[in-house]
DNA sequence: CATTGGCTTAAGTATATTTTAAGGTTGAGT
DNA sequence: ACTCAACCTTAAAATATACTTAAGCCAATG
């Protein structure tokens, strides 16, 4: 298998450190950068299939830098994925269509990280995949909104999850324990009840149309 | 009967242990794997009917191994159930296609896991080799439907399993005493009309032609 | 520190599914 | 053709599951 170019842009030295050991131990090829104006100059020479971004930086931060990358023709394809602190101040990141793919926050789990990678780049290789929004609906998962046919909605979090995964798979059944514990989490434990409720709001801003009851088994979004 | 083929892929040998351990004193064959390039070979050899992957893997993840192991055509229909730890990052393989059929949660206890696999196996209709049938009857899990030529029909759950169990094997007759047991597992106790009930709502649904009684032996699925 | 919005739970209601029951029908074996 | 078990059909009862509503709690917000 073609070994993947990594780049890993972040200014504390540790945290590079730290991530760049466990991404090699996988087998990716790593480069590293600890500002932003290194970071493009890298990202234009190598060319990675993968860059790592921390937002919080000195001088040019990761917001800026990405748009910085985007410059680039030659880079107008290479996956980025935002590196953000728990807790950082979202909105910068979140309004700003950047063209940044993912966000990991900080601290991470190497295996997360690893896992997560996988996915950003398994995306990248293989065929493009095409969110097709179904129907008129359309998911916005940077401003937690949907829109449907122009109209914008806002949706809380819980509800705006839940409904980004049932259009995950538009058709597909998810079970209430696939649910639970993609929208609540595993720790978590609450009641059975609490899904249908949600449903019944995403049903009554959205119209009753869209999700479907397969009774005894789960929920799906369905198609036309 | 005939023992259950388990392939049981995990890189922490301790939890390859204690699963196997369980597995085996519930009287199925178990075979192991360390990672996910040992496990698609070992499943191209066993064939196995049901194999359990760990989602964090090093090198190769369970998502990927399960998409490798679908590549094979003698491996299309073998039930695949994913492990996944408590707290780890689910969204990946929630709406991913990666043609896994259920998620089982990690530390994961015996009893829950033999009846979940239990439940697995029961739906895939024993360890006869599973054909997709031909006709314009299509069946969809994932979706809980069956297609009639392009036509929709959604069934509720028994009469779902039901349908499944006998396209499972096309021609194939099936007695009531191996319906009761696959379709509504061993300990439930219902009269016998309740099949002939089911039976003829799945007939009134798709049409007569395709469901035919033996009498006296049990019910199949025609091959036209 | 009061208010708001979001999340969860509980309880009652509604509905779909599953099962049973009962009488009618069929057909293989005589 | 007769018989009897096996099966079919139908409707109604029983059960399981989901929906709705309201109320309480908590965290974020002003």
């Amino acid at each position: 298998m073609n070994k993947h170019k990594i780049l890993l842009v972040d200014d504390d030295p540790d945290i590079l450190e730290f991530i760049e050991y466990n991404l090699e131990k996988e087998g990716y090829s790593v480069a590293t950068a600890s500002n932003g104006l290194e970071a493009v100059k890298m990202a234009k020479s190598l060319v990675p299939d993968l860059i790592l971004l921390d937002v919080m930086m000195p001088e040019m931060d990761g917001v800026e830098t990405c748009a910085k990358i985007r410059e680039s023709s030659e880079l107008q394809h290479v996956r980025i994925a935002f590196l953000t602190a728990r807790g950082e101040d979202y909105s910068q990141i979140a309004g700003f269509d950047a063209g940044g793919d993912d966000y990991i926050l900080k601290p991470v789990k190497p295996r997360v990280l690893v896992s997560r990678i996988k996915a950003l780049l398994r995306r990248s290789g293989g065929p493009e995949v095409v969110k097709e929004p179904a129907h008129g609906l359309k998911i916005d998962r940077e401003r937690y909104e949907v829109s449907n046919n122009g109209e914008r909605i806002s949706l809380p979090r819980k509800e705006f999850e839940l409904l980004a995964l049932l259009m995950s798979k538009v058709g597909k059944v998810f079970t209430r324990e696939i649910i639970l514990s993609t929208v609540w989490g595993e720790e978590v434990v609450v009641g059975d009840r609490t899904i249908d409720v949600h449903i019944r709001k995403l049903r009554e801003k959205l119209g009753s149309e869209y999700i479907k009851t397969i009774k005894g088994v789960g929920y799906k979004f369905t198609e036309g």
